[in-house]
DNA sequence: CACGATTGAGTTGTGCACAATTGAATTGTG
DNA sequence: CACAATTCAATTGTGCACAACTCAATCGTG
């Protein structure tokens, strides 16, 4: 019979799904704020601490600058960051926000709180979730 | 103090990461059979059932004709797929399996199992990171 | 100090994701 | 039957993801 691997049988297709479900939802929020899903977790990263390198910056999301670059070029356009050589190392570009992006973090706020509100999981079942998918990952980059 | 929301407790952010970190996992066995992972997806169905229409294969997956539509001119170039106009109903587009697809389907066995070597989580824990992640897709994207 | 190796950011090219639009085929309703 | 509304696939345009590459700055070793 079908010795065929199946769609629905597969957590990669479930992981899948769900990721781009999320995404979905939060869409229509961070259209409001002007970001796209990638870009806001950029700011979620300098919203923590800045300055940082996009070196740095790819570390913490696992992007790589043929990724970063034109993402922080696009969020430069938008008047969120700033881009500058670093004086110490030429080779790196620290990204700072400027008053803006710095200003855009209170009414981010709202955002996880929309994935929280039609996730329909309880609180136990998002904080073993996380905690899965936490183990899961560091499991799989670890077999790289 | 920081109210902005941060990165590492974010669920959407874990889902992200560890939906990138199983493509990245899937990629080089991937690479063996000529696929990416979008396209082994639409294998998958394929596999499964066929023939499709692109309409169909959309519902499976959750996407659209404009993602579709070059992904599978892509497999019909590698000539695994064949698309034909359905004589039903001449919107519909209908993809078939060639023998060259079919067959591919034997060589994709070796594909999950790889996951499941490098997930590090038990059966247990794998059924139900599978279930929660259906029950989470299912309640996002009725929330839409 | 010299110089080969490494690091960091950027660019190019390919492919996916999704919104918006087009155009043809079909359906539903008067 | 006519024709407006809907359905389906394809195209266009924007942005992300990643491999491969370039080039400059820095580091490590002799």
């Amino acid at each position: 019979m079908s010795d065929a691997p199946r769609l629905r049988h597969q957590v990669c297709f479930a992981l899948y799904s769900a990721s781009k479900a999320a995404t979905a939802v939060y869409r229509p929020v961070l259209d409001e704020l002007g970001l796209t899903y990638p870009q806001y977790l950029v700011m979620l990263v300098l919203w923590e601490q800045e300055p940082r390198s996009v070196r740095e910056l790819g570390a913490e999301l696992g992007l790589d600058s043929g990724t970063l670059s034109p993402l922080l070029k696009r969020l430069e356009a938008l008047g969120l960051v700033e881009r500058h050589r670093s004086v110490e190392d030429e080779r790196r570009v620290d990204v700072v926000l400027t008053d803006a992006g710095r200003e855009l973090s209170s009414r981010a706020q709202a955002v996880p709180k929309r994935l929280a509100d039609a996730a329909g999981l309880s609180t136990d079942e998002i904080e073993q979730l996380h905690a899965t998918l936490g183990k899961l990952t560091a499991a799989l980059q670890k077999s790289l």
